[in-house]
DNA sequence: ACTATAGCTGTAAACGTTAACATTGTATAA
DNA sequence: TTATACAATGTTAACGTTTACAGCTATAGT
């Protein structure tokens, strides 16, 4: 509660001074800015940061924008970008919900990371255009204010098709995504694309939501035409872990009738029996890689976009046949 | 960009009267009101938060304390809180990092709600003598600006305990939790004094962390002086889960020779193979009712402690012996 | 001794709001 | 007709900083 008023009576100097001092400017004398920090650590002086932020108009805090808090998902992203942030004095918030949208354009973030399937193309674009800088990490968006840090799906999907042809597997499914989601879109494009490279597949796509509800749908759908052992591919471990729910309550096995691969490499995969092969690339990174894009997006250095390279991790849900 | 200045010049109006026009202040004209909306929705405004914060001495959000983001723990939690703190108005931020505790003293936020480790309880006492309104979820701390919203531990604890006693069990192993958890402490503690209800008890504390290693490492002291099957309370799930690893590598079954209770419910719990018999508690209610009680100590209203209610899950990881 | 210069410190405006208070105009009552 | 009240709008100070600029003092150069 006490202002950089308080601190100037109690000096005999004046605002100006406390504020130099305060700030380590060089234009006021040592012994001056000596007894200014004292008094102000006496008074347990802490900046406003709404008045600090009106004047300089910016406020050093970048917020992430996220759809939802569940599963372990974020954990590392989040670090990653948190330890990027506080490497160049930033702090970070993270942000759900549509209201908090409302943060960019009052100006209480100086930059936004966005994950967020609820957060619009179109809004991110009103906001670009007002000037505020973005980065987005699910979907492709062209504007000078925004840039793209983003998976590579495209080569994810191929490996994971590849892994499942590698084992003999040619009757293969894949469980897709939700209708809107950059990520989906991609990677069953991919597929598409992977499968046609191969003459005597036999492929068959299920509608999938990237929610383990889905992957247990289409693990029923898979039973009940089950005919031979097949392969699927579910286009996220989440959905991966609901077929290994569905199965364990049917006859068929994982990794013998039913082979499966997920996406994501989510911390759960290594809790299943077997194994689930997934697709693994370092949260860590991409949100480290957002950071540093967005921080340069803010200082106006040339940022190009990126792609986040992914491997393959394989695993006893999908073995020779 | 564009301020209430802008549009008061283009309304020819002053800006007081946008000011109320904006905040919808009976004192103006319906039509002068509808004349300056419009313009303000042209300009495409939104008042700046700064200037409003440092005007109005509040900024209508909640920060959330938080140690990490490891783990699907915090989901249900956040949601809570963030569905509670909407239906009043504010809005909720996710905060991590020592970093981050300047928003307190900073006024970004009204009040703050810790679940955070290392957030030190003399540092917590400053900030609320400063004023600042708080809740903990991981600590006692009387204050008249700080609420605590806990878990009943050591009903949870009891719960276990009783459990294994119910289930025949006698050898009874604890895995401890880190030095200055609260959570922790009361646990353990609980632990002791349910064992000391019964004569012919052998019981044994191991240490631990919270963490899968050390799940894991008391796993191996456990089969080292393995005789007779025993029955092990881990103070957390993720504890439990690590146990679940190291036996996996050894020739000792999961509820048949090792029997394994955990607490925390979390959702890695239903795909572990036994089910892990575990303590539930509502993430969700611990969640709104800890936001509830910040924003009545926000408003100066009455407010008491409180503790969530837990319930026992039984699992396949504890049976009869 | 006088001026120029450098080094500190002070003055004041500005950032964008809100809200108390002042002013103006208009309708109502005496 | 004039005082009175009230409704609508305007003026202004304040919130707590930062920072351009002005002012002062002491030192150094002439």
């Amino acid at each position: 509660m006490a202002s950089i008023k308080d601190i100037a009576k109690q000096a005999g100097v004046s605002i100006s001074t406390v504020s130099y001092a305060l700030n380590g400017s060089s234009k006021v004398t040592e012994e001056t800015a000596a007894k200014i920090l004292a008094i102000a650590k006496e008074l347990n002086y802490v900046p406003n940061a709404a008045a600090r932020s009106l004047k300089k108009r910016e406020t050093k805090i970048i917020g992430v924008f996220l759809t939802n808090y569940g599963g372990a998902f974020y954990g590392q992203l989040l670090q990653g970008i948190q330890e990027a942030l506080n490497r160049k004095g930033y702090e970070m918030i993270v942000c759900s919900g549509k209201e908090s949208h409302r943060f960019i354009p009052e100006r209480m973030i100086d930059g936004a990371i966005v994950l967020d399937y609820f957060f619009s193309s179109e809004e991110l674009i009103k906001h670009a255009n007002a000037g505020h800088k973005i980065v987005v990490m699910d979907r492709e968006l062209t504007h000078s204010n925004i840039n793209q840090v983003l998976l590579h799906n495209t080569s994810g999907a191929t490996l994971a098709i590849d892994h499942l042809i590698e084992k003999g597997h040619r009757k293969i499914y894949a469980v897709s995504g939700p209708e809107g989601s950059y990520d989906a879109t991609q990677r069953i494009e991919a597929v598409r694309q992977a499968v046609k490279r191969y003459a005597d597949i036999d492929y068959h796509e299920l509608p999938g939501d990237f929610n383990k509800p889905a992957g247990e749908k289409a693990a029923e759908q898979i039973v009940k035409e089950f005919t031979e052992p097949a392969a699927v591919f579910c286009l996220n471990d989440e959905m991966a872990i609901g077929m290994y729910n569905y199965l364990a309550r049917t006859k068929y096995e994982v990794g013998k009738d039913i082979h499966i691969i997920g996406f994501d490499n989510i911390e759960l995969t290594q809790y299943t029996s077997p194994r689930l092969a997934t697709i693994d690339y370092s949260e860590r990174k991409w949100g480290a890689v957002s950071a540093e894009h967005l921080l340069k997006l803010i200082a106006n250095e040339p940022v190009e976009h990126e792609r986040i390279y992914v491997t393959l991790i394989p695993g006893g849900s999908v073995q020779n046949v």
